[in-house]
DNA sequence: TTGCTCCTCACGTCACGTGAGGTGGC
DNA sequence: TTGCTCCTCACGTCACGTGAGGTGGC
């Protein structure tokens, strides 16, 4: 038996269908659809890293339980990074928004009253977060 | 020739399938699984709106042009609705800060150097609209 | 009556997943 | 050598779109 499992985090495809229980082929399918991108060795062996198993693992949620086809996938992946992207924009925009009116306040204390109460929890706390698993 | 239009901006099947050159049992299909509920009349003849017909275009490009199948077009739409959210209260969160901001500068007129220039061009220009044809 | 509507059932086609078969390198 | 890898080709199944067939109301 070789090492199904290179350096760190790094599988080689056996081992990733095993554990999700799909079919190598399958894997090579999605790839070749443009899912998936894992990267080779110098031999040409496909070498799926912590970040290509947690795509992975989005897309067989789409496709084995709700469905999805493969075309589907693509455009629901594209627009899960658009979400992320505006998230981002959202939030540093929030937190310059934050940090500014508390250096205002600290200078002109006066208008607390007014402003600060809306801005204790932003807008984007009101906003559904694209589930995102850590490792 | 019976009237294929009823009211303003309803149309009956046929005439929504002509338009579209689609057939009309693809238009019964969509409604089955749920992309499109267009209202009836009495006699249960289905009408579609010019809102069913813009959530129809939107459907159509998904299906033909990009060959999305109806499971993921049913996840696509409901994401395009959590995207259209999360820019109108972008939206109104921008706005908020703008008016405020002009508010307190009004009362405080030595603090525009440091807080003004970065709101001029908020941060809710730099994000993709979802395209929203309006007729 | 005509021309639409409604519905259900069924078929052809195609995409997806999987299997077989043959190759090559650690 | 063994057990993996790579690839291509092919098949079974199912979803999607469409057609037929029969009904009913303006």
């Amino acid at each position: 038996m070789t090492t199904k499992r290179k350096s760190k985090g790094a599988y080689m495809i056996s081992a990733v269908a095993e554990m999700y229980g799909i079919h190598p082929q399958t894997l090579r399918l999605y790839e070749r659809e443009g899912l998936l991108k894992p990267s080779r060795t110098e031999g040409n062996t496909r070498l799926y890293t912590e970040e290509d198993l947690e795509r992975l693992e989005f897309i067989l949620n789409l496709a084995r339980d709700l469905g999805v086809n493969i075309a589907g996938i693509a455009i629901v992946l594209q627009m899960r990074e658009r979400m992320e992207e505006m998230n981002r924009q959202m939030q540093s925009f929030v937190d310059y928004v934050r940090t500014e009116m508390l250096n205002r306040m600290q200078r002109a204390p006066q208008g607390m009253e007014a402003g600060l109460v809306p801005l204790r929890r932003p807008v984007v706390a009101a906003i559904p977060r694209t589930e995102k698993k850590r490792s």
